[in-house]
DNA sequence: TTGATTACCATGAATTCCCATGCCATTTAT
DNA sequence: ATAAATGGCATGGGAATTCATGGTAATCAA
């Protein structure tokens, strides 16, 4: 029973936008929707930000609620909550998964990320991100190498795992 | 009770992925996951990482749940926690071991690390590894008769037993 | 009414499930 | 002590199901 989000994969977009859901995202999308269930399909949240983000995140409800919840408390008419508020509420767009597993991304976000005929799913923890293959290959991979190749050869990006709390 | 895995040995892998897990790994894979029961299979995460990685390394529930832990205490934002993040929830599959005590492999997977019709597996601590049994012989220890080459003939390793913490 | 969106149906490939066999290492019975 | 039974383990095969993907018809919205 995963509440969290594993793996990547790529899928292919069709000229409607649809574009399969990597099926063991679809299991934690419906585990994190408190009104799944078995003849359901479940709900999400898709953020997609503003201009400088270069994909889409997707939410469960329950993530969701959490970040709502947290965006709640913070003091009204604060900037903090009305960036938040901007990008959560504003800049996203809420949809469920349909009969086959798939998502319809609007033209819209397609044009956002820039999306055409192939999406790549990567998991990030308690959300999911949809890029656009070579976005993602030429944004984050580059920037990792690039950021690798500072560290020391033999250097093993584990031991962050032991440096906790401070770098 | 042993939650640590120990030993290494050598599996077929037949052409739909499969693979019998040591019997002796799955016990520590049993105590390791905290909703298994005795009707039921361990869960497991297999995570495969980048392409620099030639093996594949396999965490307990509870191990896993530990490096989550330390992921989500790093700063979000930070090089260290996205580079974390892709490697431990991207470049990762869950699944769980099957009925007969075997894993299976998805195509993907295999390929990755070049696996065919046989696998090494080796216990590393608390996680274990799985090698397609050529590339480990090359590469690995390779890399250990090399260094154990470079010290001094009466050298015992154990001596690094006493020198924990730094180097 | 015209382009867009949603609901339904279709299919090949990959994956899971279920059942079966041959081995050993032990244990049990004679 | 030796043959026969037991039980865990490694491995295989085929059927049933799930997935990813594509197509068409029905519905909407302006």
């Amino acid at each position: 029973m995963p509440r969290r989000f594993r793996g990547e994969s790529h899928h292919k977009v069709d000229n409607k936008g649809r574009v399969s859901i990597p099926a063991l995202f679809r299991r934690v999308l419906e585990l994190g929707d408190p009104n799944y269930t078995e003849d359901l399909n479940p709900e999400l949240v898709i953020v997609y930000g503003d201009h400088r983000r270069s994909y889409l995140e997707c939410y469960t409800i329950d993530a969701i609620n959490e970040v709502d919840a947290k965006i709640d408390a913070l003091p009204r008419g604060s900037m903090e909550r009305r960036m938040l508020q901007r990008m959560f509420h504003g800049q996203s767009f809420p949809t469920t998964v349909d009969e086959t597993g798939r998502l319809v991304l609007p033209a819209k976000l397609r044009k956002k990320i820039n999306l055409d005929a192939e999406a790549f799913f990567i998991a990030a923890g308690d959300t999911f991100q949809i890029w656009k293959t070579e976005t993602y290959e030429k944004e984050e991979l580059a920037k990792t190498e690039a950021w690798l190749d500072d560290l020391p050869e033999d250097f093993d990006p584990l031991a962050y795992l032991d440096n906790t709390g401070q770098d």
